[in-house]
DNA sequence: TCACAAAATTGGAATCATTACAGTTTTGAT
DNA sequence: ATCAAAACTGTAATGATTCCAATTTTGTGA
């Protein structure tokens, strides 16, 4: 449990001044690895910071995300997630139930290296779909009564 | 340049019967590679299909993608774009231009294989983004004007 | 060839995430 | 305390995608 001192250093170290809004919604991604979406932001804030605009929420991630403090996924079609953590590592997206999880990730410098000298990837990201362990025997019984 | 009969059995390959519609719009992917969103394929067959209609084409791109005869690509924040190149390989998205182009692709499956166990993986994207070749200069100067 | 049911297509309306914008509040320097 | 800049807010607009009911096409059996 990350406490307040260490959120705000964090948005210091990656140039965002720090209000209230903002360290609430900092404070929640760090506090919580469910790669949430912008409306789970704002519904969990809410409550805490009843005057919260959902504007803000969208404003304050994205530029979380410009600043490079926080990761935007583009794992789900429907809504962009945010991954407070910036450390290497891949992305898992339960096509069932839509959960999305952290991978261990070794290798993918290895991978982008291929590129050199023709683009300049400054990011990248792997995304990996299929069941997690709560749905593999549902999605197992859902192919047999096709 | 694919011929009308190539696209048919690649349909009838993956369980899509071909109607004049599926046809066009399978062709246009097997001769263009440039990852078209909706609009651009829509755009660019409603000259030869005059009754060509949106609703179709979003059906047919998503159908071809649940038989596994295209891949379906998150790379873009805005639109969902297709791909008939179903061979293992990465994506790159210039931040510039927006263009996206395929990357040579080897070591992804170890990368993967971390997860086995925990995780039924059975589809994988890696998504690079940067500057191409012609945007390279431009983004150079502009992050000297700030 | 005709009739009919199933599948495919169509177009307009509805949905829903995201963005734009204009007004209000807060912050920070003097 | 004053004032300008920055941050926040709420509503309206946008735009991709989906829904749905009506129409057209396809394929099969009489």
């Amino acid at each position: 449990m990350k406490n307040q001192r260490e959120v705000i250093e964090k948005l210091e170290q990656f140039g965002v001044k720090p209000s209230l809004q903002r360290i609430a919604i900092m404070e929640y991604l760090m506090n919580n690895f469910v790669h949430p979406t912008v409306d789970t932001v704002f519904n969990s804030l809410s409550a805490s910071i009843p005057t919260l605009s959902k504007t803000t929420v969208y404003n304050t991630l994205k530029l979380l995300a410009r600043q490079g403090a926080v990761l935007e996924l583009n794992i789900d079609d429907k809504n962009v997630r945010y991954d407070a953590n910036i450390s290497r590592h891949a992305h898992f997206r339960c096509k069932i139930c839509g959960s999305v999880y952290d991978l261990p990730l070794a290798g993918l410098e290895a991978v982008t290296v291929e590129a050199a000298g023709k683009f300049v990837i400054t990011e990248s990201q792997l995304y990996c779909k299929g069941y997690c362990d709560s749905c593999k025997a549902k999605a197992e019984s859902a192919a047999h009564s096709v």
